[in-house]
RNA sequence: GCCCGCUUAGCUCAGUGGUAGAGCGCAUUCUUGGUAAGAAUGAGGUCAUGAGUUCAACUCUCAUAGCGGGCUCCA
């Protein structure tokens, strides 16, 4: 809501309600129990400082400064607190008050007073539910038995207005969902993620590890999810090739003089590792591929006739990132960057977009994703380049997604300081958006680097660059994966591809036979050779997702077939190993995309 | 970086100012079994690190490191 509607809506326009969308009403009920809480707790901590409570996502915040750090207790206790008020079902009341006024109401609260400057006009929302008060521009139910089904979930730490300048507030979080059908589902939402979470499935299934003490935000890729790693990395590369992109190799560390070129020591520096001094010279770990992809376009004189120029690397960047952000692979201080640049002529320059966005779509699907979302961000207030060349390419990246037909909203200004650029989100099996690929125009380094290429005019030009990654970084898009699937990959990306379970160690010999067959046909396989019964050895495939169990006994050893049993128990029964390998085999080449149950 | 919480076996977690616990996993042995857990035995710990209080610290205090939840989604 803009601030300008203050002075036109009044602030008690409950008189709507029933005619009100769900969407209003449920931000309503959520910013209601926010002022239900500002006021439990003023209940608890008279002294309590209060600052701002709007509506979030999925239900509510409200800042405070109080005497003491908040414990799990006190949510319980707030909890209740809470639900009295509700169930009071007292009227909810707002009025228009000159500033005056609301200084003096506030007079002991110095967050509300700071708010009240910064309001532009002379009258303020006041609002009123019993004996609580609050600085408020509105939107509200009419009574506080309307806020609907509630939780309080934790506490955190916030600071004012988000500036870590200012005091340190107890923020407490609560979600709030119309009915208690709705909240309990959005409960189970929840819970369902955490099952899922990246970092508990990368420890059961030994995927990753990171190692604290040797370097917070480093990862370490254990065997299965180097498997994983590789045949994404495989289908990644493939594709490239397929797409006409060259694919290219470039260093760790660079000098500083490239670094000071290419303007990062000046815009980046705060991320990057501090330096290496050997022989004389700096060398700094690389928090981006750009320049040395750079260097290769200017390794020798360019014509036109090599444009468009379109190289490909797995670059792995370091960059320096504060350790309360390090979150499993999420977020780390070491990756491996999808990266790519476009070097073309303003006349190609539409068309590749368009072929970067369709290729995304296309390389994101094969990974079993469906939905997508784009955004376009637009030309910021600081920047640089020539606003003509702004708008083309702005027009440029407009057109290539109404031709992609891919849904966007258009943030303004919101690009980089060195060109716009296309996000685009892509929607997990649990509905959660993540923003992998990023496609941007580059306007600074070809002029910093002094990029060029012989025109058709025999005379000097200077190129077009777009930078992309479309995977983003190849860690985060595991963790992903990972989730997504709920570590249940698809066979194709299944690190253990099948399991032979000999029953008796009679059919240990059928067993290896049976195990040579399918690495033949490169399918990764191994045997369950340990002593435990079939009944557990069944368990241990299915708890490690493992896609195909192999049960072999004096049946199958005696008929030359295979007992095949799937991941989601389906029995498909006793099968001849040529059928098997086909079935394996074919299954590969469709990538099966099905996101089957983990 | 900052606020709060946490850190005990490979993993998940109990626990106490006075000799360290369970389940899973791992190893060995017995068992040779038909679609999600057979049994026994055993190994495995400077209780994150450092300092302090104390006759005595895994336990209390402080510091450090790491992990987790967050740090404008703006009355």
């Amino acid at each position: 809501m803009a601030v300008d509607e203050l002075s036109t809506t009044a602030p008690h326009d409950d008189a709507a309600w029933d005619e009100l969308d769900e969407e209003e009403k449920l931000r309503r009920m959520r910013h209601s129990a926010a002022h239900i809480l500002a006021e439990a707790v003023l209940e608890m901590f008279p002294k309590a400082k209060y600052a701002i409570g709007p509506t979030i996502e999925n239900g509510f915040y409200y800042d405070f400064e109080l005497p003491r750090p908040l414990t799990p207790d006190d949510l319980v206790n707030l909890e209740r607190r809470m639900k009295r008020t509700v169930k009071r079902n007292v009227p909810i009341e707002g009025e228009w008050i000159p500033k005056a006024q609301a200084r003096a109401i506030f007079q002991d609260q110095p967050y509300k007073l700071e708010l009240i400057e910064n309001l532009d006009g002379e009258l303020v929302g006041h609002f009123t539910h019993a004996k609580f008060e609050d600085l408020c521009r509105g939107g509200h139910t009419e009574r506080t038995g309307q806020v609907g089904a509630f939780k309080l979930t934790h506490t955190a730490g916030a600071y004012w207005r988000g500036d870590e300048a200012n005091a340190m507030l107890q923020r407490v979080y609560g979600v709030l969902f119309r009915t208690q059908d709705d909240l309990a589902q959005y409960v189970q939402a929840r819970e369902e993620a955490e099952r899922r979470d990246h970092r508990r499935l990368g420890r059961d299934l030994d995927l990753f590890s990171t190692h604290e003490q040797y370097g917070p935000g480093l990862i370490y890729w254990h065997p299965k999810g180097g498997r994983i790693r590789n045949e994404i990395e495989n289908a990644w590369r493939n594709e490239h090739f397929d797409a006409g992109y060259e694919i290219v190799h470039t260093p760790h560390v660079g000098r500083s003089d490239l670094w000071e070129t290419s303007g990062h020591l000046d815009f980046y520096a705060e991320n990057m590792y501090p330096s290496m001094d050997f022989e004389g010279g700096d060398y700094y770990l690389k928090p981006m591929n750009c320049p040395f992809h750079i260097q290769i376009y200017k390794n020798s004189k360019r014509s036109y006739r090599e444009l468009p120029m379109r190289l490909a690397e797995m670059g792995t960047v370091y960059r320096y990132e504060r350790s309360g952000v390090l979150h499993g692979m999420m977020r780390v201080r070491g990756f491996t960057q999808d990266d790519a640049h476009i070097i073309c002529t303003a006349d190609q320059v539409e068309n590749e977009i368009v072929r970067v966005v369709e290729f995304v779509l296309h390389l994101l699907r094969l990974f079993g994703f469906e939905e997508f979302e784009a955004s376009l961000s637009t030309r910021p207030e600081k920047s640089v380049g020539e606003s003509e060349r702004w708008d083309q390419a702005e027009q440029v990246l407009q057109h290539a997604l109404d031709r992609a037909e891919l849904a966007y909203i258009i943030d303004e200004g919101g690009g980089a300081f060195y060109g716009p650029k296309i996000d685009i989100h892509l929607k997990d099996a649990l509905g959660r958006k993540w923003q992998c690929s990023t496609v941007q125009f580059d306007f600074n380094l070809p002029e910093r680097f002094q990029m060029t290429y012989v025109g058709e005019d025999g005379s000097d030009h200077q190129p077009f660059m777009i930078h992309r990654a479309l995977l983003g970084s190849l860690e985060r898009f595991f963790a992903i994966l990972l989730e997504h699937y709920g570590g249940a990959f698809p066979l194709w990306l299944a690190p253990i591809q099948a399991v032979v379970i000999p029953i008796t160690d009679r059919h240990l010999t059928f067993a290896a036979t049976l195990k040579d067959e399918l690495k033949n046909a490169r399918i990764r396989v191994e045997v369950d050779d340990s002593g435990e019964r079939m009944g557990n050895k069944i368990r241990r495939a299915q708890l490690q997702k493992i896609p195909y169990m192999l049960v072999i006994g004096d049946r199958e050893a005696d008929t030359e077939q295979v007992s095949v049993r799937q991941r989601d128990g389906t029995d498909l029964g006793a099968m001849s190993l040529t059928d098997l390998v086909d079935r394996l085999v074919t299954e590969r080449i469709d990538r099966n995309q099905q996101v089957s149950k983990p």
